[in-house]
DNA sequence: TCTTGATCCTGTAGCCGCTACAGGATGCAT
DNA sequence: ATGCATCCTGTAGCGGCTACAGGATCAAGA
């Protein structure tokens, strides 16, 4: 089946901007186009875009996804990269974890010093300080 | 004291493309200059810098600072009100840990379903499924 | 056939919070 | 006088979109 770029965006769950976007930057290949220059989309490239919709979800940045789709649509669908890839990725999706549970900690026991009082902030004060 | 941007920079920890940068959105008010156009920083020029930095690190948006740095510079250090930005910060914070946890599992049950093989990739098909 | 409204096109600018230049002017120590 | 550090302004880039402006085209109804 062809879609227009706006049945694509709407069975992939990527914006129209965003697609046009993707074709920019090289993510996916220019699609064929009607004799008014219109975008074409057959459903392999409606997939392509469902894909990179998902990994977006999942946190992976543009250049892994482009490593991803590249390991997919050659075929080779590679496991072992395909392994690392995602990894890497969960290990610095846990790092971010770590980070903000660090912060959360550090700004909850921060927020806990502030009173209802409107003067003096001990938290601001904290802020200031040194 | 006063202090040159350099010196300021290294007394706050912000960078000094940063400080300009602060100046420029209007976060900071702009410092006084020598006459050959140097910026000159007092200490509270630097107190300041370095409760923004401390504020950054906690992930406050600039939009947030901007708010506390008033509170804090009018010296009203209205307590309730901190505490309101505070509150709204962390609970964003927990959003995101929440947001990032759920991606984590999400995450590792893909990837735990690949294998050491060299084709087919079963995260890759569930990816491009429907 | 005409008109309306939806959809599409390109190109550009904005979001956030910096960071990294380029290209030039000072300041300070030797 | 020289040389190097530091400073200045202005601009562009990062990622990943998103939101226009201003125009072309399409499909359906009257």
């Amino acid at each position: 089946m062809k879609h227009s770029i706006g049945e694509a965006a709407r069975l992939s769950g990527v914006g129209i901007e965003t697609i046009r976007y993707y074709e920019r930057e090289g993510v996916v290949p220019p699609p064929l186009r009607t004799g008014s220059g219109r975008r074409v989309y057959d459903d392999d490239g409606v997939s392509q875009l469902r894909f990179i919709r998902r990994c977006r979800d999942l946190g992976f940045p543009i250049g892994e996804i482009r490593m991803l789709l590249s390991l997919a649509t050659e075929r080779q669908r590679a496991c072992a990269e395909v392994r690392t890839i995602s990894e890497r990725h969960l290990e610095s999706v846990r790092r971010k974890i770590r980070d903000l549970v660090e912060l959360e900690t550090a700004l909850a026991d921060l927020h806990g010093q502030c009173g209802d009082g409107r003067r003096d902030c001990p938290m601001l004060g904290r802020l200031f300080g040194e």
